[in-house]
DNA sequence: ATACGAACAGACAGGTCTGTCTGCTTTACT
DNA sequence: AGTAAAGCAGACAGACCTGTCTGTTCGTAT
């Protein structure tokens, strides 16, 4: 037989159930999305589902730890690609949500959503969605740091809130306008921030 | 028999149904409360419940439009407690979100949740909240034509993105602090703000 | 080669979901 | 008084939910 002895290592049941997660949970919500139809459409067995995720809140959790990975790589590599200069940086965020906003699979912030839908604060999937928000804070007053601002865990905390109102204003209007009109708030805040003395 | 012909007029199936499923639906999401809790909690006959509300989805159209009257009139009543004068209403409308923010029973935006939750754009649910957000938006502009300034309009805009951020970051901090920021954002828009001329 | 774990396929259990339908009782109007 | 509508209580259907369990097949490592 040929010798198509290529090593391509075929995905394991695990990542397979992610991906589709990701794209169910996402699009349809929680809830909405059945262990049945994960499985079908991950072309997994039911025990394999379970072995890999002992129930279905754990894969919540799990998918939204990977999410929050995938979502802070983009948001530092756009923002380095769209503003090369520290001190652009910050305000280049909302010029990477104007982007995102964009996508027509765009349906708001994945964490804010899950938060809302689950309604338990002490579900795992809520937890999840916290701590996301925490890397994110401080990936924000890494860039107001390093861009020269006194204040910047303040200021990464008025970010963080406007990029949410940005996120769901995106979703309610089913434009991306919002993205520019929480990159204006931002660009008044700082106007009248102290830079840090040279 | 004793004369206690006072007409009480015991309330409708529907308003008790509207009374529980505000409580419930707000309180834990609208997927997580069946029709048989709905109908056990407001001590009404099925088939009452279903007279009623032809379905679900109904009730829950309803729902919102009963929350959305109620919630404007409280803004509109609350603003014109704080701030007599006309001047000071706009950035009024921050303080009457802290003191919701306070309440123990408080779980963010409805409309919010609701949108987010269904997922689907055309659920009644959904076209409700939108028409929710309409309404706010209209209420805003006038607070502002009001007080005088020019571009009410973009204002109510951008005041209903910051009502949104406020909302969203007070559920995820579990604390009403996001309403001093978001009211803070205001000000500064404000302060950049032509006022009409005289 | 054989042995073992991992993966696939799918039946099954027990519960919940929405919505329909059947009786029976109360209320209200003529 | 009599009739019709409205309300209560609850069984029922059919779909879907999570999670368990039983087989069979495949891959790989010894």
């Amino acid at each position: 037989m040929a010798p198509r002895t290529a090593i391509v290592k075929r995905s394991t049941p695990a990542e397979r159930i992610l991906k589709v997660a990701d794209k169910l949970f996402y699009q349809d919500g929680i809830r909405a999305v059945g262990v049945d139809r994960l499985i079908a459409e991950s072309g997994v067995a039911k025990a394999s589902f379970y072995r890999a995720f002992p129930s279905k809140d754990d894969l919540v959790a799990a998918w939204l730890d990977v999410r929050d990975q995938q979502w802070r790589a983009w948001l530092q590599a756009t923002v380095d690609q769209l503003a090369p200069r520290a001190q652009d940086k910050p305000l280049a965020v909302f010029d990477a949500l104007d982007t995102r906003f964009r996508l027509s699979t765009f349906r708001g912030c994945a964490f804010i959503n899950t938060i809302t839908e689950l309604a338990r604060l002490d579900h795992p999937g809520a937890h999840a969605a916290r701590r996301h928000k925490e890397s994110v804070k401080t990936l924000l007053a890494s860039l107001l740091k390093d861009a020269g601002y006194k204040n910047f865990e303040p200021l990464a905390v008025i970010f963080l809130q406007l990029i949410d109102g940005a996120i769901v204003a995106a979703v309610r209007e089913g434009k991306p306008d919002a993205a520019l009109r929480a990159k204006q708030l931002a660009e008044l805040t700082l106007a009248a921030q102290p830079k840090k003395s040279k």
